[in-house]
DNA sequence: ATTTCGATCTCGTTT
DNA sequence: AAACGAGGTCGAAAT
């Protein structure tokens, strides 16, 4: 798990001129390194959609799978960024330090333009991403299937993941009375769009199962939406609270 | 639009001790400067779900709005983070340096513990980030909007963002015999998802008009999947093929 | 390669 | 605050 080896050893370059800036970045993009820039530059896209960035000072991250990042000093998600797959390039365009990243199907094309570069620099990361993440729709599905008296009394899952012309149902099982249930998951409070889905399975099962009785549709979720409660009542549909963490 | 004033100086520490980097980390933190801090690490997080992730060499970014980034060599999205809000702290723990952001509502923490800090860097962004893009689900809109025969002749459209108990509909107007439509973008190809939003608005406009003329449903994007296909014919709904952008 | 759907979705807008 | 829907969503799993 634990990665091995020494650390890194990173290469900086502060305040650097543009040709010197250019040919640090080509090299480190050679190496497959990770390279980190910063500084003030205009950025253009083109591709699924198109926009413009004046310009600004920014972070600039390129990944060695081919992953552009461009982060400002504000939000989660970078205010640009290339999807990994793409080609990275450099280049000095009008004295100033150019940095491409590019990829077909669809053709996407990012544009970094420096007027300053402030910070350069490159690494060369060892890791091992083994993440264990719990709390997932997954856990929410492994409790029920673990205790299905969680859901309701007398409840037996007979399938999950079971297919329908309206896509796959989460649990498909059946009550006490043998009628036919299926079951839709959350793993956080949900609104109308759930709702609709469970309407499209039990719709799909009514028609795949041609009989008159009654398909019973149970959504499970941590809370619902004031909304959604409304269109479950409607639809007669039912709603059992469940978190996907047994602690709460 | 473009930035003013001279590009801020970074400041940069290469291997630095626990106590060096912590003390170099807490000043920037503290000036609401941007931190970018590389080297071996192991990272925990609490919250909405939880997640363990061995040591391994990271790139961890610090921004001043409380965003906190872990990337690894790969991916697009950080493989560990924070958002926007958090408190960033910083201390130095049995000789090695832990970087934690924390939030409330919903508790949060991110806790990042270094076994080696191999580069900090710390910078002072000045950033307007007046960015346009094109190519959205507005601009569909306004296309139609802009020539209503693109749907079809004689088509009028009468409010945009109705509301309904199902929420609000794209576009709603009538055809030249005076019908109701219900009109649903999407900018780019859709599935069986789209056709039940679509549902839901015109079940919920049937009922509220209670009338027994039919309301027609139609569906506008670039494409359709073969499932979503079938359901529209299911619910009687039509398609009509259009991009967001003019240009194809 | 395409389709489908979950996500610690994020982000903006509105209530 | 919560609710609601868009997104250059991303990412993974299934087909």
């Amino acid at each position: 798990m634990t990665a091995e080896g020494p650390t890194p050893t990173p290469r900086t370059l502060a305040d650097p001129s543009a040709t010197a800036a250019a040919s640090f970045v080509t090299d480190a993009i050679d190496r497959d390194a990770l390279v980190t820039c910063f500084g003030r530059c205009a950025i253009e896209y083109e591709g699924r959609a198109a926009s413009k960035l004046a310009s600004g000072d920014r972070h600039v991250m390129l990944k060695p799978d081919g992953t552009a990042l461009v982060h400002t000093d504000e939000g989660q998600k970078p205010v640009n960024w290339q999807p990994p797959g793409c080609e990275h390039g450099c280049r000095v365009d009008d004295g100033s330090l150019v940095i491409e990243s590019v990829r077909t199907s669809p053709d996407e094309r990012l544009t970094v333009s420096f007027s300053n570069v402030a910070l350069v620099a490159t690494f060369d990361p060892a890791d091992d991403k083994s993440i264990e993440l719990v709390g997932t729709e997954a856990d929410l599905k492994r409790r029920i299937l673990a205790d299905p008296e969680l859901l309701e009394a007398g409840f037996t899952p007979l399938a999950t993941e079971r297919n329908t012309p309206a896509g796959s149902v989460d649990i498909y099982g059946e009550d006490d009375e043998g009628r036919t249930v299926v079951v839709e998951l959350k793993r956080r409070r949900v609104g109308p769009n759930a709702v609709g889905q469970l309407n499209r399975y039990v719709e799909a099962l009514e028609r795949e199962l041609h009989v008159d009785a009654e398909v019973r549709g149970i959504l499970v979720a941590p809370s619902v939406t004031e909304r959604a409660t409304a269109l479950l009542a409607e639809e007669g549909f039912e709603f059992v609270p469940l978190t996907p963490r047994e602690d709460d």
